[in-house]
DNA sequence: TCTGGGGTCCTTTCACCC
DNA sequence: TCTGGGGTGAAAGGACCC
């Protein structure tokens, strides 16, 4: 790391479990967790002839990406959403194991659980990491450096994995810190050392900051945290528009105003699916608007929720993207409805029929609680009964799997059509 | 090298209203 | 009647994150 000297631990213990406040983590209250290659870890557990080799997560129809991928075939140059064909070559010989999602979301929650045996106030991100504030637990379970072994160790013993854990006064920090620590680690980065920490490292380090932005901050001749930190907010204005400078010129300072939130409610929900081979024809399009038109709709009532908008989203073989949206009258969680929206945004896209498409998806968004919209009926209309229909068909498929009860235009044909990555689940 | 799927957020453009 | 500015919301695109 070659920065100043931080508190990092981990199993192979730098700093022992118990030996960690010393005062550097005063203020320190915010932990971000984040565990170690997630999917392959759980695979491993399954199959613990498999420890210390390397092992990819992924698909393995032909354009899949790497999900997950143990430190072991990390060495040879495999990355998470790397092409899966690129991975195979880097590193022919590791073990490839197509994703099981349920399991890593089973684990997910077990995970949760132990973080919330620790503080209320946990924000997962995503099923391997989130964000706790434990100021309240200190008095009860030690410094915030003893609460993160204590977390390590609980994830550890209980599940059969490890995790890493960033300390430190606020969000920005404490993930930074975690990535720092990784693999099996957890570091401190104390609140008189934070720009002694963050200034040497690389713009990418900002969040926020991916391919595009760091060029263009290359191209102002920036390229470490401390260089954006001395510049002018004025000066990142002019090129990147005001929420951006701010932002970025923050979190140069190590500021981060954002509270852990324990509820955090979602915007939209969609689906989307990559065909194996580039489809040009309408018909297998629409089927497809389906399918995906149903798989929202599912996850709207899941979620108990109804959506105004509807966006239809259409990625030709070029890989150009184009979205077509539309505002309905009233909000929907009925399948039928969305589908009817996502066809007509389809066919007026111009691209019925002209363009060999490698992506289509389906996304909701403006979302009400669906307990609180009201629906009014048009004339010929019967949306209550396709609620009542739909909500029966989500009881079967959530009793006997998602292909139990489908649209008879979902049935398969005899007829072969591009195989899609992932089946309708 | 050839790019998944689920999301969030920001910016720009345009239409519409006052 | 035409023009213009400001505000607002929708639409579209793009960058980014995990």
């Amino acid at each position: 790391m070659g920065g100043p000297e931080l508190h990092r631990g981990g199993s192979r213990g730098v700093v022992p479990p118990g030996q960690q406040q010393s005062g550097n983590d005063v203020g320190c209250h915010i932990l971000h967790v984040d565990m170690d290659a997630f999917y392959a870890s759980v695979e491993i557990r399954d199959r613990p002839e498999l420890a210390g080799q390397p092992v990819i997560v992924g698909g393995l129809s032909g354009r899949s990406v790497v999900l997950s991928a143990t430190y072991q075939a990390r060495a040879f140059g495999v990355r998470s959403a790397m092409p899966m064909a690129r991975a195979r070559r880097l590193c022919p010989h590791a073990t490839v194991i197509p994703p099981r999602h349920r399991l890593y979301g089973a684990v997910s929650k077990e995970v949760m659980a132990i973080f919330q045996a620790v503080t209320p106030l946990v924000q997962p991100l995503s099923l391997d990491e989130a964000f706790l504030d434990v100021s309240g637990a200190i008095r009860l379970l030690g410094s915030p450096a003893d609460i993160g072994q204590r977390i390590r160790a609980d994830v550890a013993r209980q599940q059969q994995i490890t995790c890493s854990v960033g300390v430190a006064s606020n969000k920005f920090l404490a993930k930074l810190a975690s990535v720092h620590c990784k693999p099996d680690g957890l570091l401190v980065i104390p609140a008189d050392r934070v720009l002694e920490f963050l200034h040497p490292l690389p713009v990418s380090a900002l969040w926020g900051v991916g391919e595009r932005t760091g060029q263009t901050l290359a191209r102002l001749g920036l390229r470490t945290v401390g260089d954006i930190a001395s510049t002018p907010v004025r000066s990142l204005e002019a090129e990147f528009g005001p929420a951006t400078a701010a932002h970025l010129s923050a979190l140069a300072s190590g500021r981060d105003s954002r509270s852990v939130e324990t509820s955090v409610r979602e915007k939209s929900v969609g689906a989307e699916e990559t065909f194996d081979v580039d489809v040009a024809d309408p018909e297998v399009i629409r089927r497809e608007l389906l399918r995906l038109s149903r798989r929202t709709a599912r996850a709207l009532r899941a979620s108990g929720c109804a959506a105004r908008t509807i966006t239809v989203k259409l990625r030709k073989a070029d890989f150009r993207t184009i979205t077509r949206s539309r505002t309905l009258s009233e909000p929907t969680d009925v399948t039928q409805r969305i589908y009817d929206t996502a066809c007509a945004l389809y066919e007026s896209s111009g691209l019925s029929g002209q363009a060999r498409l490698r992506l289509v998806g389906v996304r909701a968004s403006g979302l009400l609680p669906a307990a609180a919209t009201s629906t009014q009926l048009a004339l010929g209309d019967r949306p209550s009964s396709w609620q009542a229909a739909e909500t029966a068909m989500d009881r079967i498929t959530g009793r006997f799997g998602a292909d139990a009860v489908r649209p008879a235009a979902l049935v398969e044909r005899r007829a072969p059509e591009p195989r899609r990555s992932r089946p309708d689940a």
